[in-house]
DNA sequence: ATGGCCGCTATGAGCGGA
């Protein structure tokens, strides 16, 4: 099964490289990002003209996230359903093929101490209680989003520059691990340790062509799953020419289960 | 060349992203 997540930057607006980019790749299963519109402005049918079915949880003009898979997606369930008042959609969950597929958009946070900062850090903490029980029973998750946290070093290409700033500051990072550390697998670093791999690249300043990146967007797996990664790569060529989303796809190919 | 922000909106300027 090959299992990708990428932030679109509006489904709308990027519908001709998102269409290409499936019949190119023929991905099973994807997680896209900020779809930026409302479930009932979805671009269905371009998707299903390709043989693929759509669950999304949607808002208007920002945020917004989705599952893009090629049969059934059963059980779904959008947001955290932990009683918290919460307009912004940023989660969304699915099972496809015996896997239990998350699609998340971490917040931003904007920098750090201000109120998007203390939301982001709260909607982590939300993250790992829901994954928590979720981890303990049930079937295998793969978690793919953007998760706005640039988990080291290695992951931002001026370290220097970023320390303490949002996206790599330490109770970032700390809210990310403790994620991670209920059991789960950053599948891109694990296969590919100690390489500097980033999946996003500011618009601005030449971020691509000086590759000026970080790496954000990321594959979280539990146990079960992580032994299925045969490979995991980031789709550079799709940052690439006319109108490009600035996040790069990353993919992850998994073993029949 | 992989090129100098982009997508969104009760648009035409301002906001948010990262």
């Amino acid at each position: 099964m090959k299992l990708a997540t990428w932030n679109v930057n509006g489904v709308r607006a990027r519908l001709d490289r998102a269409v290409g980019w499936l019949e190119r790749h023929a991905p099973d299963v994807v997680c896209l990002q900020e779809i930026k519109c409302e479930d009932d402005k979805f671009p269905h049918a371009p998707f299903e003209a390709l043989g693929y079915r759509v669950v999304t949880c949607g808002q208007k003009g920002f945020h917004g996230v989705a599952i893009v898979a090629r049969g059934e997606l059963s059980d779904v369930e959008r947001g955290f359903g932990d009683g918290v008042e919460d307009a912004q959609a940023r989660v969304v969950s699915a099972t496809f093929a015996g896997v239990r597929v998350v699609s998340v958009y971490v917040p931003n946070g904007e920098a750090v101490g201000t109120d998007k900062y203390a939301y982001k850090l709260r909607w982590l903490e939300r993250l790992r209680a829901w994954v928590a029980p979720r981890l303990a029973s049930g079937p295998p998750l793969a978690i793919g989003g953007d998760y706005n946290v640039a988990p080291a070093d290695l992951d931002v290409h001026d370290p220097a520059a970023w320390a303490g700033k949002v996206l790599c500051s330490e109770a970032e990072r700390t809210a990310l691990a403790r994620v991670i550390d209920l059991g789960l697998v950053d599948v891109l670093r694990a296969q590919h340790p100690g390489e500097a791999l980033y999946t996003w690249w500011d618009y601005r300043m030449l971020g691509f062509p000086k590759n000026l990146g970080m790496r954000i967007d990321h594959v979280l797996a539990s146990p079960a799953l992580a032994a299925r990664v045969t490979a995991a790569w980031v789709d550079r060529d799709e940052r690439k020419g006319a109108l490009p989303s600035d996040h790069a796809p990353v993919f992850v190919e998994l073993a029949d289960g």
